[in-house]
DNA sequence: GTCCAGGGAATCA
DNA sequence: TGATTCCATGGA
């Protein structure tokens, strides 16, 4: 694995692209914890350890590494960025102090997430031993619409497939940065893929959801903008209204897109599972009610649902 | 061949 | 409102 690591490295030096590098000192911060519990696509490991990864976020290549310290418990992340290239020549001297906040910003590191988690372990056991597991997630800021688009991909769908359509999806339709990375399409970009192409893409019958939400927005017929602005309920209102998204794809939105909305509680069937195995304990999974499990999970979790319920997936989705 | 995957929309009672 | 069925696709 030494080699494949030389081998990224050079890769990248042969480029001269932009880079910086960011070391940043965090609690509850595991990477292999905030990229494969489930709430993002377009990360991969490139160590056998899980304690480096390669991702895309908006126009960058970001490569992240954990390392242990002597000292503390903390993680340091290191964190490269790659500008795109067609911008290099205007952009040598990116701003340091915008490109040092968007990482802040998409790694929720203003959040005290020890806090959170000391306060969420006093609920019960299980709770604990969920916090006890996955107490390295962090809930990440990712961009609306590519959280909107990936998340309507996700219906009925696994995840190693999600994540090959996306991949498809950027190639086609967004911009090259570097290598083999590619952009996530903008709306107008993606815009331009008629149902068939996105068909061809292996999108399966969520190409026409696709379409059409990727239509409505690009036609401004409904303003996202403001939804920063509003109340929870009333953002979720505005996207049960977009093709290909329902109840469970509208909170996984809400909780993993920039909105970061934690007064939700995505319903799915590893959740379902697990809240009727420790709470509802009914003989038929299947016959649990979808409103008595958001019931159940308002009351016994609070403000903070959303993260609870990342925490009870990873765990009982890994066990 | 069958079942399942971080569900949603259409249909019907 | 609540329950059933269909929807593409690929891997186990």
């Amino acid at each position: 694995m030494k080699n494949e690591e030389k081998i990224m490295e050079d890769k990248f030096n042969e480029h001269k692209l932009n880079s910086k590098e960011y070391r940043v000192s965090a609690n509850a911060f595991t990477l292999k914890d905030v990229f494969e519990c489930g709430q993002c696509f377009r990360w991969n490991p490139i160590d056998e350890q899980k304690h480096k990864y390669v991702g895309v976020v908006d126009d960058m290549v970001i490569e992240v590494e954990e390392r242990q310290t002597e000292k503390s418990d903390d993680i340091e992340i290191k964190v490269y960025t790659r500008s795109p290239e067609q911008n290099l020549e205007q952009n040598l001297e990116f701003d340091n102090k915008e490109m040092q906040d968007k990482i802040y910003k998409y790694f929720d590191l203003d959040r005290n997430y020890d806090e959170l988690k000391e306060k969420l372990s006093k609920i019960d056991d299980n709770v604990s031993s969920a916090i006890q597991y996955g107490g390295g997630i962090r809930i990440l800021n990712q961009d609306l619409w590519e959280t909107i688009i990936s998340f309507i991909i996700s219906a009925n769908n696994n995840i190693p497939r999600i994540k090959g359509i996306i991949e498809r999806l950027s190639k086609k339709y967004g911009k090259h940065i570097m290598e083999d990375y590619y952009s996530f399409p903008k709306p107008e970009e993606l815009a331009k893929a008629t149902i068939e192409d996105l068909r061809k893409l292996g999108l399966g019958f969520r190409d026409k959801r696709v379409y059409e939400t990727a239509q409505i927005i690009v036609n401004s017929e409904i303003d996202v903008n403001q939804w920063y602005e509003q109340p929870t309920e009333q953002v979720r209102e505005q996207l049960l209204e977009l093709p290909g998204i329902g109840p469970k794809v509208a909170d996984c939105i809400l909780l993993f897109s920039d909105l970061k909305r934690f007064d939700v509680f995505p319903v799915d069937v590893w959740v379902r599972r697990v809240m009727n195995e420790l709470y509802i304990k009914n003989a038929d999974e299947k016959a649990v009610n979808k409103k008595q499990i958001e019931q159940i999970a308002k009351e016994k979790f609070g403000a903070e649902r959303g993260l609870v319920q990342q925490y009870l997936f990873y765990w009982k989705r890994d066990n």
